[in-house]
DNA sequence: AAGTCACAAGTTGTCGACAATTACGGTGTT
DNA sequence: AACACCGTAATTGTCGACAACTTGTGACTT
């Protein structure tokens, strides 16, 4: 006799991964922890495939995709190669001239300032919306993920890099509950900013002032502050955008 | 003997095409004159007769994209429809479940809520980019555009309407000089905004008191006034959304 | 009568082949 | 030597057919 809960889904995607081909009538077994995506037509597996290679920077800027070479690679057909690549353009991630071919979207740091002027716009709004509607839950939630972070930082473990930083600001977009806003960072700017990162070598993001900013956002947000939060939010991404611009331009 | 020789193609996609697959091999010399839309594999074609399909209401909300009906009615392939369907997802206009099939978006007055939300961002990011970066050449032009619409408010013919709105902020997204700003809102924003827009028959912006705005706006770019061109943007926004909002819970 | 199962029909996902276009290298001319 | 032209090779765009999946119908069981 089996247990099965039936788990009506989460929409989301805790990897930020993009594919949302959720059939509802899915049976997971108690496994309360994780959302389990599941995500199986061979252009899905595919195209997760190539992101992750791109965002992780095993293909390069500037590197081309051969339908071709990809198809037999990965024992597919061009269609689903295709496929693939069609929504690697949707993240822009990949750029395609007709006739031409595909090729891995070249990065300028020009490229990545406008990136983060974006990511202030978007996640300011976030932060704002955030502070009107996240449930009580999600606030407390909030608060003992940065507990745990703060453990971190006394640990001086350099482990609040990348993964601490993004799950913050992930629970923040996911709370902001504006559908249009989530997908669109989650989906497109995020793994966009991963990617520069990588590629223009940018380690993780300035650990310790990070943790304290992050702090006084979550207090906002707890105090219902809408617009003090929107505010530390943009002040948040624009002090990591010049740190950058620094790095980039000594 | 400088008579260059065009064969092809040009650029920009004044009319928020989105298409862009354009090889620039060729250099226009001094064809400055009307960016001229290519777009020329059938998929692309396919691709714009759909989205407009769309945007102006001719496909409606929940409607299903048939693959097979749709290749014999426009007499291509179904790989050609899959590619444009393809594309239509990124820019949110369909939604796709995995051996089901792609449906236009279903728009609940919420989303369109949201929309607006994340237009007011993006928007005002903008502006402020814009009163940055915008040419003098780009201000002037601007000004000029307004003058041209005092005419036809003056004249109270309802031409103010949904033309001269979408040029105003139009120019103003292109002058804020940030790619990754412009393709997000013109690619992506725009579309969505207009086919909710004629989905729930909002007719056009509100015309007199918007004008007004635009001249604000306008001005504090003109100043180079950047925390005020980004404040007059997302009030002008808002006010949209609140008169949306009024129009759809009376 | 309600529910379950199985089958059938239709749709989408995938495949391999052909057509159209581009990129590359060689040849010839100035 | 540089430039332009042309032909070949390679890549992409498009097509039709087959396989896998979902949905709806109908018979069967309880």
């Amino acid at each position: 006799m089996l247990e099965f809960i039936i788990k009506k889904v989460y929409i989301v995607d805790n990897e930020l991964s993009g594919v949302k081909a959720i059939t509802m009538t899915q049976l997971t077994k108690k496994s309360q922890g994780t959302p389990v995506i599941e995500a199986v037509t061979s252009a899905d597996k595919t195209f997760i495939t190539l992101r992750t290679d791109i965002v992780e920077g095993r293909l390069l800027a500037g590197a081309k995709l051969s339908e071709t070479e990809l198809s037999t690679k990965y024992g597919v057909s061009r269609a689903v190669i295709r496929e693939a690549i069609s929504r690697l353009m949707a993240c822009h991630l990949v750029e395609r001239k007709a006739n031409v071919g595909a090729r891995v979207v070249t990065l300028s740091p020009e490229g990545l300032i406008e990136l983060y002027q974006v990511r202030e716009s978007l996640e300011g709004m976030a932060a704002r919306l955030a502070a009107q509607n996240m449930t009580s839950e999600q606030i407390t939630e909030l608060q003992s993920l940065l507990d745990v972070h703060a453990q971190g930082v006394k640990d001086s473990q350099s482990y609040y890099q990348e993964a601490g930083d993004v799950d913050f600001h992930y629970r923040i977009i996911i709370g902001s509950h504006n559908s249009q806003l989530i997908t669109l960072l989650t989906e497109g700017i995020y793994h966009l900013v991963r990617m520069y990162r990588v590629q223009l070598g940018m380690a993780g993001p300035r650990v310790t002032t990070a943790f304290a900013e992050h702090q006084h956002i979550a207090q906002a947000i707890a105090n219902r502050d809408a617009e003090l939060a929107e505010i530390l939010m943009r002040r948040h991404i624009t002090y990591s955008r010049q740190n950058i611009e620094h790095k980039l331009k000594p």
